[in-house]
DNA sequence: ACCTCCCTGGCC
DNA sequence: GGCCAGGGAGGT
């Protein structure tokens, strides 16, 4: 599903096509999808005829900085994919948004839960709408290890919840968050602030390399193909996956089945052996 | 710090 | 036919 790193493998397909594009048709076809705008015609009106900028990234929000100090928001829920396609080519099911440009080309946002959703803002409006509480990317402005521990000293919230707390983090979802505790040994459901100056240290060790791989493999696809690549493509990382998804399965270190348990209503996958 | 809601395909 | 998955907002 959409975290960082299918977020940051659809920006980089994305990037070089649209940068020095110009926009010239949105079609929301679901009105749904264009949320947290308060004036929803304003998200077409504010980007047809104007050119694209860059395609950046902060957390899981893709941000299309166009001409004219626009920044067109897209946020893939946790069923959205990107699609890039020729105008001609036949439209997936539950294509709910689609902006052409000058190229032929046609960026699709595909969604069936439309628990996604888009929005063109202006500068003062990106400064106090959704993105105004995230916390730092945690990919590309991962706090150091003294400022993660600091951020973490007398918090009783589990670290699993805390890491999927985008204010305080931005970018780990319910997958990779699984993933960097498995690879840190800590189990999820413990205190923040009772992490120790080590477990904090491969906690921090953990993010970029985990987030890292996850997007080397073109992210994770799980077997509903809810996210793709822009090209179709399905990401390869749900096969290395160690411990999200995989319960009673042995763990890939020492053998012992993975359990789960619910933390704020979301499951949490993890190796009782090796998290503690 | 917790719960509910949104939404739909897939599964039992 | 009903339940489950869950990111993020909203409410208590």
């Amino acid at each position: 599903m959409p975290e960082l790193p299918e977020v940051e493998a659809t920006r980089r397909h994305l990037a070089p096509v649209l940068e020095g594009a110009v926009i010239t048709c949105v079609d929301v076809r679901r009105d749904r999808m264009v949320r947290r705008q308060p004036r929803p015609a304003d998200f077409g009106d504010r980007l047809v005829g104007r050119r694209v900028r860059a395609v950046d990234r902060h957390g899981k929000f893709l941000l299309t900085r166009v001409a004219g100090d626009v920044t067109w928001v897209t946020h893939l829920g946790m069923s959205g994919r990107i699609q890039l396609a020729d105008p001609s080519d036949a439209e997936a099911e539950h294509t709910n948004v689609v902006v052409a440009v000058d190229r032929g080309v046609e960026v699709r946002l595909v969604d069936p839960r439309t628990f996604g959703f888009v929005a063109a803002y202006l500068i003062d409006e990106l400064l106090s709408g959704p993105l105004a509480m995230l916390g730092p990317d945690a990919l590309d402005a991962l706090p150091d290890e003294a400022t993660l521990a600091a951020g973490m000293a007398g918090r009783s919230v589990a670290v699993k919840p805390l890491l999927l707390d985008q204010r305080f983090l931005a970018g780990l979802g319910n997958i990779y968050a699984d993933e960097v505790l498995f690879g840190a040994g800590i189990h999820p459901a413990r205190p923040a602030g009772d992490l120790n100056r080590r477990e904090v240290a491969a906690l921090r060790a953990e993010i970029p390399r985990v987030l890292a791989a996850g997007l080397a493999h073109g992210g994770t696809s799980l077997d509903d193909l809810a996210y793709l690549l822009p090209d179709g493509r399905a990401g390869e990382y749900l096969a290395r996956l160690a411990v999200y998804g995989r319960e009673h399965s042995p763990c890939r270190r020492c053998g012992t089945p993975v359990s789960r348990i619910v933390l704020r209503a979301r499951s949490a996958f993890f190796c009782g052996v090796c998290q503690s």
